[in-house]
Formats: C-alpha cells, structure tokens, sequence
DNA sequence: GCCAACGTTGGC
DNA sequence: GCCAACGTTGGC
C-alpha cells in the first residue's frame, strides 16, 4: 500500500465535505505531475487531506482511494472552469481518481506542526515554494501525521 | 528553443 | 492583502 497527500481549500472542498459526501471524485487536477501521481494510485491507498489556503494550513483527515484512474470528465464539459478545450477525447489529458473519507483527525497537525516532525523535514509540503498539490508521502510521514495528531487507525498499518 | 510576461498557488 | 515561487503561454 502506497501514501499519498491530497491538498484542497477547505473553503471549496473541506475534509467535513467529504464526510458528508461519501465518496468524492479526485477532479480539477490540471498540473501534470500531479496528474501523473494520480494514475499510480491504486484502490486501498490511504490519503493524508491536507487543508491549504486555511487558518491555520494542516492535515484534516484521511481518505482512501476507491476508484484509480479515470479520465477527468469536467476536462471535456465547456460549462465547467476545468474545461480544456485543448484535450482529445480519443486520449484524455486529465486524470480522475475516487476518494471515500476514512477518519477526521481528533485535531488538525497544523503546517507549522509538521515542519517540527523528522520524518517531515522532506516533503513537497515543508519545502519552500512548492505547490504541487498531490504527492506520495512515506509510511513514515503518514504514521507521525496520525501520531500528531493521537489517531489510531488499525486498518492503516500494513499487514503482518 | 529561449525567455519574458502572465496567472495561480498558498503561506503569512 | 501582500508577495515569493512556480508553471504555462506565446512571441520570436
């Protein structure tokens, strides 16, 4: 099982949002390293949500993915902001994963909070200027974020 | 292929 | 609201 980091504004898509949704598409994604991380994530990968653009920025919750790549269908819809005109039906550009709320965190591990982590210290999130908004994080970084923040989750630990 | 201009991200 | 850093665009 791999990790990954999901970033979104909380003021258009809160970790609360996807509690209340269910299960989400991963959509909007226009950046293609980011687009490319997506198409390696597998059904079971667990997802540290990540609230940017907030008060304070911090891991909210965890999610896990539900459904791999699909092509992105808002990339084709002319009526939606992430329309892209310039994308090829017969060869989508923009990719699409599914995501199902797994656990809140009791508390938000702020950015701050997490720059003091070790396993921290290397990451797209701490480092400076970075904005890339899906990444992998490691085993490492995803127990401390859980540990941060005094959340227990069994089904996250590998198998023995 | 270069690179300046632009729009966006996201912390503060 | 500010602004540094980044990715993309488009002229040449």
């Amino acid at each position: 099982m791999r990790y990954w980091l999901l970033k979104s504004e909380p003021d258009v898509f809160a970790y609360s949002d996807l509690e209340r949704a269910g299960t989400e598409p991963w959509n909007g994604v226009r950046n293609y390293q980011a687009r490319n991380l997506l198409r390696e994530m597998a059904v079971g990968d667990l997802c540290l949500f990540y609230h940017s653009n907030a008060a304070p920025p911090g891991l909210a919750g965890v999610a896990r993915v539900t459904g791999a790549a699909v092509p992105d269908d808002l990339q084709f819809d002319p009526a939606s902001p992430y329309y892209d005109p310039r994308s090829d039906p017969a060869a989508p550009r923009w990719s699409m994963v599914q995501v199902a709320p797994v656990a809140a965190l009791p508390r938000l591990v702020s950015l701050t909070e997490l720059r003091g982590l070790p396993a921290w210290q290397d990451s797209p999130l701490t480092r400076k200027g970075s904005r890339l908004s899906v990444f992998e994080v490691t085993p490492e970084q995803f127990a401390g974020a859980l540990a941060a923040a005094e959340l227990d989750l069994p089904d996250a630990r590998p198998a023995d």
